[in-house]
DNA sequence: GTCGGGGGTGACGATCTTGTCACACTCGGA
DNA sequence: TCCGAGTGTGACAAGATCGTCACCCCCGAC
């Protein structure tokens, strides 16, 4: 296995592939070529790319499509696209980031400016946590974008509602003691008897909506974040 | 070497490492010891054990002590540590949690309370993002607290500002566009024309005082985070 | 140097966030 | 069953946060 980052290309038009791969190859990286939306996703899997150069229109599966499936693997999660779209697309622009793409580039563009954005690319791969998530049932936690998915739908949470939640769900099954999450949260030094923590639990909860059930209370002591023991249903 | 956790206990009573020792082993664990601070923090170095129990009261160099000194060493600042303290001794355990314990448990204690928060520790660091932060020049973002460390201060950062610097700071040396920020920043789907950014740019270098050079304008693209230029000094 | 457009700045009001309180409720021990 | 401590809840007000605007300044093209 070569210690070169590995580039795959996706484009149907064979210049625009000859082109970038010879600027890129020229820049020290490998490069792969796939001309559809099929051959891109089977060569993904096969040769594990560092990065994907993907055109917006292709035969088949478009660029959209296959970086929204690229999206959904586990596996493929992770790995940059930049996607080529049409001069000026603005639409095309959008709608490729939002289906989770890393950067776009409009044709025509600068070979040089390719390998730049590539190379910035691959830079902040390598810089970004690879796991600045935490996943615990329906709950996935961005500390990058402090951001809340719950069951798929992105919630709004405070700063503070954020870092409770956070913080109890990082320590999924242990009763997490007031005192402590004073302390974490707010940064008390001193024990203080407030009622801020309850209020701020009740606030989470109704936001958390069916989901609250993971929040539970350890009376006496503190919150325990864990997953509800499934309700018996009569018969 | 072994697939055991290794947990360093750090008491100067022979009966208290006994016992510890004893339930440790049985639940799985290796074990060295040490019996006073300068032995702590040569075992530290020699085992890199995965985590440590520590007692505050020791001869030499105090619980405390040692505590703060394994945390300003970038090679074992990550180690779990237990104290162990005095009998209700609040300050001990606000102490504790200050100098950069992640647990304490009162003397006297019931091993088998000891050897549960040992497990939930190492459950914890193994989850923990190893990297949930990211450095640059004086900036330290920690992605777990939401805060951000500038030369050492802590800053006070609402959530949009944390969210808008974290991003450029991830994309250092590269110039981020106005739309991509508004996309990121504040989920804007569509291009639209507005201050906002401005305006916060602006808090923001107000907040980062002389470290605001850090944050430049790239006229007609949008902003860039990079080390400022030295200035040339007159002679 | 002039001009035009983009960016910086200060101010303002709408809204959100948050700590506190009073009161209701619940759990668990006596 | 009764009681008390601990917790849930709704309301409120202070303060923080944020988007917008008007105005000014500066940069860069010509």
């Amino acid at each position: 296995m070569s210690d070169k980052s590995l580039i795959l290309i996706a484009d149907d038009e064979e210049d625009v592939r000859e082109l970038v791969g010879m600027n890129l190859r020229r820049a020290g990286y490998d490069t792969v070529e796939a001309a559809d939306g099929l051959q891109t996703l089977a060569q993904v899997r096969r040769r594990k790319p560092d990065a994907i150069v993907l055109d917006v229109m292709m035969p088949g599966r478009d660029g959209f499509g296959v970086c929204q499936e690229l999206r959904e693997d586990e596996n493929t999660r992770h790995i940059p696209v930049i996607m080529l779209t049409a001069k000026g697309q603005t639409q095309d622009r959008i709608a490729g980031l939002e289906r989770g793409a890393d950067d776009y580039l409009s044709k025509p563009f600068s070979p040089k400016e390719l390998v730049l954005r590539v190379q910035a690319l691959l830079r902040r791969a390598a810089t970004v946590v690879s796991g600045s998530e935490l996943k615990e049932g329906p709950f996935e936690f961005d500390l990058s974008g402090v951001k809340l998915n719950l069951g798929g739908q992105p919630m709004d949470l405070t700063l503070l509602e954020f870092k409770l939640l956070h913080l109890l769900a990082s320590r999924k099954g242990e009763v997490v003691e007031r005192d402590f999450i004073l302390r974490e949260v707010w940064g008390y030094t001193e024990q203080v008897r407030t009622r801020t923590l309850d209020t701020h639990v009740k606030r989470l909860r109704e936001k958390l909506g069916e989901h609250a059930e993971w929040l539970q209370t350890s009376r006496g002591f503190g919150y325990i974040f864990k997953e509800p023991s499934p309700v018996a249903v009569a018969v």
